[in-house]
DNA sequence: GGTAGTGCTATCCTAAAGGATATTACTATA
DNA sequence: TATAGTAATATCCTTTAGGATAGCACTACC
């Protein structure tokens, strides 16, 4: 059992195992509907709750604050309270966050070369 | 609305909606628990219906059926039916499946930099 | 004549994702 | 005094993914 990713490098059952948790792991992490959208909003800066809401049409609070929380735990994203009333809250995208953006790139081509493929140019 | 894939591009709304698109498009075609595992599997050679089912434990006959049909839309299998009793049907890779192997490469390292970060090494 | 193998398809079920709507505590402003 | 705004949370609902099980048409073999 081998995969294609490697020309001429022959992988190991476990090490193709492995490899396939990563990917995995890699395809969670931008799962649903709206993280890559929010991640998108927040590529311009720092940015609160509601601002992010309009950013990103169709999306309730209750989706945000979940992808949000969602994004905190992977470390994508960070929070910052600020002790004001009404509360602020603060979101911004982190320094890991930005090594995604090859990842995004390299979807992002593959999904246009396979629109083309598919329905022809 | 921009996106940091590309270091000091900006990108305008409606290059950018275009971009998340072809992301989608490309995670679409990698969602489920299945795809990839028959790919993996596949990438051995042409198998039978029955072979596959053995090289990827755990999923039935009716996922088996329904991936292989989606894979086969997006021509990253072909299905080859021979006229026998009982029927034999072979499973190929084609070379449009082989080009999704640096977006695959791409998903496996980030996964295990993620895998790091969030768990440590 | 039973039994196993082949490549499916159909039915039924559970679990998870995601959406609509309402509510919370509190303040600043009209 | 009423209203709008803030960052959520709670409840309820629909849709989708995926799994378990059974069946089918037919042949070859024991």
């Amino acid at each position: 059992m081998s995969f294609k990713t490697l020309p001429s490098q022959k992988l190991s059952t476990t090490e193709c195992n492995q490899a396939l948790m990563h990917v995995r792991d890699a395809l969670e992490v931008l799962s649903g509907k709206w993280k890559l959208p929010i991640l998108i909003a927040l590529s311009s800066g720092e940015m609160r709750f509601k601002q992010i809401a309009k950013e990103v049409p169709g999306i309730t609070d209750k989706m945000l604050s979940k992808e949000l929380k969602d994004l905190e735990i992977n470390q994508l994203v960070t929070r910052t309270v600020l002790d004001t009333f009404p509360p602020t809250v603060l979101y911004q995208r982190t320094e890991h966050s930005d090594s995604l953006s090859e990842v995004i790139l390299s979807l992002r081509e593959w999904g246009l070369l396979h629109r083309q493929k598919i329905f022809g140019k």
